[in-house]
RNA sequence: GGAGAGGUGGCCGAGAGGCUGAAGGCAACCGCCUGCUAAGCGGUUGUAGGGGUAAAACUCUACCGAGGGUUCGAAUCCCUCCCUCUCCGCCA
């Protein structure tokens, strides 16, 4: 959600930043309405104010033995306006707040234009990729020879988009996991575990809703959305809360299977591991300071980085441009990992300064010391890292000419020391 | 799922139609005092929105779990919903 106030006092700022991420705003009905709202506003606020000081000369007369009919004749047309006013009021207040949850955030002043993700300029490098002095095969070839990875019984089981991972191809996931967490642990991110069922309204706060919602899976009988990333319980455990400024930068992190219905994806990536319905996902989040978020945001990226060092992949930074960035972020760096099987990059972490976008929407504020006004804080996440695009680029770069898998070093203590897959 | 109890400020806790933004206590902050520490004394301390201002000051309105209703007037009465606790049932 964006800043009522930004949105009346500059509305050029507003216009040109959401042009900007390619969307659309009626900006002049807003604040039209925004206009009518204040209006309703201050007729209302006089009445209740005459109402209120005449309530007392009625009790005050009444005590007195005064005649108070004239006053509650005049009191009751009173009460009557002032409901017909808050009626309005209402309907256009939920207007405005309907409207208000389909902006999109604004986009930084650093983040380059564009108008699709060729115009994402790669902002750095690992190093140079390793070449195969052989055809690399795609991880679905690799997977379904070594047993590790079955496609069938996935779509078997529950469609296209769901995989089934077997023996040491589970085993190496669960080992991610605990690496990854491992890391964040050490980089100062406090360990959760959350629901993967949230409310409308955690998913309203970190803004899935009410855009996405055609992307969400959705339990009915009890109105609970599968989380489509860990942000949003993550980002949500805050909801409505005042936090100590002193404790800032908060740091969490969760592994969460990840749901997404992909609806409208048909035809791309569906190959293999790449774009699947069901993931598995090491999530970091913070809750900054405004004045720190954009350095939090280099230390975000660089503790995502971190997890691909470990496991020797090489990879590069994109940062988005203005259309290729989403709906609640307002900068955002993708972090991407060679595949030679597919002959792609492959987005295997997304991080993101939301700024207080979402600290808006689910009112998530910080107080600089005793006594201070609360302010809202700035939230952050990005992936540390997605599962499946990292285990099809650890079975593609890491594969051998006789068809086993080498397993990266980091990673061999999470498997009892061993050191290939192997069929 | 059934039965009961309850949700009031940062926390505890009173209030049971008007004098309550809310007693009392705790906590925090500021000042005084005490040669340390503790105690003592005085003062201050909620949130949101509107108006106002260069910014303040100032001012109005709302907020006692949420939403409706009754009333001239609701923390207080009525209805609906949510949450917490206790007991019973069911279940990994």
């Amino acid at each position: 959600m964006l800043d009522r106030k930004l949105i009346r006092k500059d509305p050029e700022r507003v216009r040109a930043g959401i042009a900007a991420k390619g969307a659309r705003f009626d900006l002049d009905g807003f604040l039209l309405l925004d206009e009518r709202m204040r209006d309703l506003l201050q007729e209302t606020e006089a009445l209740k104010h005459r109402r209120n000081t005449v309530s007392q000369d009625i009790s005050r007369l009444k005590k007195e033995g005064g005649d108070v009919s004239a006053l509650l004749a005049e009191m009751k047309q009173t009460s009557a306006r002032i409901k017909e006013i808050d009626a309005e009021l209402k309907e256009t207040e939920e207007r405005m707040q309907q409207i208000e949850l389909t902006v999109p955030n604004l986009p930084h002043r650093t983040v380059p234009p564009g108008t699709c993700a060729k115009d994402n300029p790669v902002v750095r490098e690992s190093g140079p990729i390793p070449e195969l002095p052989f055809q690399p095969l795609p991880h679905w070839e690799i997977g379904e020879t070594l047993g590790v990875l079955d496609l069938d019984a996935g779509a078997m089981l529950s469609g296209r988009g769901f995989v089934v991972l077997r023996g040491d191809g589970a085993r190496l996931s669960r080992a991610l996991s605990a690496l990854m967490l491992d890391i964040h642990r050490d980089q100062g991110y406090l360990e959760y575990a959350v629901p993967y069922l949230v409310g409308r309204e955690a998913m309203v706060g970190t803004g899935q809703l009410p855009k996405m919602e055609e992307d969400m899976y959705l339990c009915e009988k009890d109105d609970l959305f599968l989380i489509p990333t860990a942000e949003v319980p993550l980002t949500n455990l805050y909801r409505g809360a005042i936090l100590d400024g002193d404790l800032l930068p908060i740091r969490a992190t969760a592994l969460t299977p990840c749901f997404r219905r992909e609806a409208g994806s048909y035809g791309q990536d569906t190959r293999g591991m790449i774009r699947v319905h069901q993931f598995d996902k090491v999530e970091m989040v913070r809750w900054t300071t405004p004045e720190t978020s954009y350095d939090d945001l280099e230390v975000l990226l660089g503790d995502a980085c971190a997890v691909l060092d470990a496991l020797e992949l090489p990879y590069r930074v994109i940062e988005l441009c203005g259309a290729d960035l989403s709906f609640s972020a307002a900068k955002c760096y993708d972090i991407e990992t060679w595949s030679p099987g597919v002959g792609r990059w492959l987005e295997v972490s997304s991080c993101s300064n939301f700024e207080d976008f979402q600290a808006r929407r689910g009112g998530i504020r910080f107080r600089r010391g005793a006594g201070a006004r609360p302010e809202f804080v700035h939230t952050l996440n990005g992936s540390g890292l997605a599962l499946p695009r990292v285990i099809a680029t650890i079975l593609e770069m890491n594969q051998t000419p006789t068809g086993k898998v080498r397993i990266p070093k980091a990673l061999v203590p999470y498997l009892g020391g061993q050191e290939y897959l192997e069929a």
